[in-house]
RNA sequence: GCCCCUGUAGCUCAAUGGACAGAGCGUCGGUCUUCUAAACCGCAGGCUGUGGGUUCGAAUCCCGCCAGGGGCGCCA
């Protein structure tokens, strides 16, 4: 937001470093840290380093970055876009106007309202796969992170100014929907699904899973399989109808969670042309056709001169049958050639490191050349207590119905009890907006890389460092714009002696476009999890020490501007993650 | 054997190669006649796993080691 004066300023420094025969290196901009007032600040280290270096003097580069620093200072004497300059330690730092900045900051915020921290448009198209599931299966907590996560990142580089396509691609066929099938036909011919689609789906799978342990059960799986395998008509259209009830299902749950995408890809669709994509390979003489003995691979490392590296990828078994391979490397083909794609991201757990770089390395032996613009967001997995892995075989998962289902039931008494006069449907709804923020905060708070242990303690802990209390933050905000019972007061320049919460508060906010910004460039929604809560934390010190409603104009007035601006800027960090504000707790 | 990830306060986690490593939970102690106490304030708590290296400067980058997790030819 203060890009013209930073620019301004540096471009005065780069004189001065000119004049002075000292190296020409750009700057490196941060805001200040321990400060009452704000404002941005850079330090003169690297350009000591460098001119020592440039010299060939050894010198003390802390005292030779001081003192440049100071003299930086004198040179740029008293700029008019800032209140003041001091040099310290070797940085310079730079304090705004606070009351024309605070005005420039409110008015922007105020102005784009719900496009508050948005960035310019990058005119690059990005998709984004994630969520992933396999029909006939249950849904739980282990897929709960993807789906989260997904979704903030999509948020995140649509807000960064890149065109977003969220694709969904569907597990529909395989050993797990035979295993449904044959259970369905063997045990509950006829029955259809109730309410809860995927709890009923996904226990039927658990019992066929089950009685698949059966030898003879699994000869009579493998007799439909071939049955499937030849496409016989009731057997297709049983595969349509109850793979029909999973979609269904899995859109009841898409819809719960606020999540939408915009194509679905289903692997039934790729797996032909995915064969096809296999002889293509063994004619290019890049897979090598091991059948009948072997599969047919693609021996990477011997293709690359590398050493157990990318090691072989299966792209077709021995048998004919398609591979997950199969299938991805067509899939990722129809993904450029539909959309021309700038960027494709799959959002895929950490375990597919390999395979993702497998698969990324073997289009580019196809000749595509936008291989390399294939993106694994690999992020770790959601286990449970004792790192054991959520398993529907052993009956370890959670199912994601009975998280939510509990904690907006906890939360629902909690919304009783502090606001027993609302209506009973509103208290349904708010609690289910906090249930919600709350599960997906505690999924976008830690980074990527870091494991999160599931447990029923903390998962319905709301304390804290979590999204109630930043939803409570934007619901105060509400409350007191509610109260105050007039239009939102006129732009007016300050002419009071703002406390250091205020200047504290408008600080942050204006630091959300630059941390959408980096939250988009780097796939980590945990930027802006830290970010939201750090302005919920800048409004509860502000609520504390600064009175709005009883304040004497023209304070009140600009506190009104402050708080819906706060207001924004919190509910728009929120909907990045995916997560809404509701308007009352 | 090769590769990837993680190791920071008692616990769960933050931290653009930069100023004094920060939050939450938990412990203990204070704040409601006040815009919603799902809040606020305060105390205590650290050789950032370990040994080297690079750098003016390292939790952050490089190498070794230790510990935990994951992956490595016909699962997805």
């Amino acid at each position: 937001m203060f890009e013209q004066e930073q620019e301004t300023i540096a471009q005065q420094i780069k004189e001065y470093c000119l004049e002075q025969g000292l190296p020409d290196l750009p700057l490196r901009w941060k805001w200040i840290p321990f400060s009452a007032h704000w404002g941005i600040s850079t330090s003169f280290f690297q350009l000591a380093a460098a001119d020592a270096k440039q010299k060939g003097q050894k010198v003390n580069v802390a005292a030779c970055a001081r003192e440049l620093a100071e003299q930086v200072a004198v040179h740029l004497g008293q700029p008019v876009e800032f209140e003041r300059l001091e040099a310290v330690r070797g940085y310079l730092n730079l304090y705004f106007s606070t009351a024309e900045y605070a005005q420039r900051v409110l008015d922007t915020v105020l102005e784009q309202g719900s496009d508050f921290g948005r960035n310019p448009s990058t005119g690059e198209k990005v998709m984004v796969e994630f969520s992933q599931p396999n029909t006939h299966k249950a849904f739980h907590v282990g897929h709960l992170r993807n789906v989260i996560l997904g979704d903030a990142v999509c948020n995140l580089l649509d807000a960064g100014g890149n065109e977003v396509v969220r694709a969904n691609y569907i597990g529909d066929i395989g050993l797990h929907v035979i295993k449904w099938m044959w259970n369905y036909l063997e045990n509950h011919d006829g029955e259809i699904p109730g309410e809860e689609k995927i709890r009923w789906m996904g226990d039927i799978y658990s019992e066929a899973d089950r009685l698949y342990q059966d030898p003879l059960v699994e000869e009579k799986v493998r007799t439909l399989f071939a049955r499937w395998d030849r496409k016989e008509q009731d057997i297709v259209d049983l595969w349509k109808t109850t793979r029909q009830w999973s979609m269904e299902g899995f859109q009841q749950i898409y819809d719960l969670l606020n999540v939408r995408f915009d194509r679905f890809y289903y692997e039934s669709d790729v797996e032909e042309s995915g064969k096809e994509i296999v002889a293509a390979l063994i004619e290019k003489g890049i897979a090598v056709d091991e059948r009948p003995e072997g599969a047919v691979i693609v021996p990477l490392d011997d293709i690359l001169g590398t050493e157990e590296v990318y090691r072989v990828l299966v792209v077709l078994r021995s048998d004919g049958t398609s591979l997950y391979a199969t299938k991805d490397l067509s899939l990722g083909i129809q993904k450029f050639e539909e959309y021309g794609l700038d960027r494709s991201v799959y959002v895929i757990d950490v375990r597919q490191s390999l395979y993702m770089k497998q698969i990324f390395k073997t289009l580019e032996l196809l000749g595509y050349d936008w291989a390399d613009r294939c993106e694994h967001l690999a992020y770790e997995i959601v286990n449970l207590p004792g790192n054991v892995t959520m398993s529907s075989r052993d009956g370890t998962v959670v199912l994601l119905e009975d998280l939510i289902k509990e904690a907006t039931a906890r939360t629902l008494s909690i919304v009783q009890q502090k606001n027993p006069d609302l209506a009973p449907a509103q208290q349904q709804q708010v609690a289910q907006a906090v249930a919600l923020g709350a599960i997906k905060y505690s999924m976008l708070s830690r980074d990527n890389t870091k494991v999160v242990t599931f447990d029923w303690e903390t998962a319905l802990d709301f304390n804290g460092q979590a999204a109630p209390y930043i939803q409570y933050a934007a619901v105060r905000c509400n409350s007191i714009l509610r109260k105050a019972d007039v239009n939102l007061p006129a732009s007016a320049p300050l002419d009071y002696e703002m406390q250091e919460a205020e200047v504290h508060l408008i600080d942050l906010i204006s630091r959300l476009p630059g941390e959408v910004a980096r939250a988009s460039r780097e796939l980590k929604p945990l930027y802006i999890s830290t970010h939201a809560y750090e302005l919920a934390k800048g409004f509860s010190n502000f609520y504390n020490t600064c009175p709005v409603l009883k304040a004497e104009e023209p304070i009140r007035s600009h506190r009104l501007r402050i708080v819906a601006a706060a207001r924004v800027a919190v509910a728009n960090s929120l909907a990045f993650l995916g997560i809404q504000a509701p308007d009352v707790m």
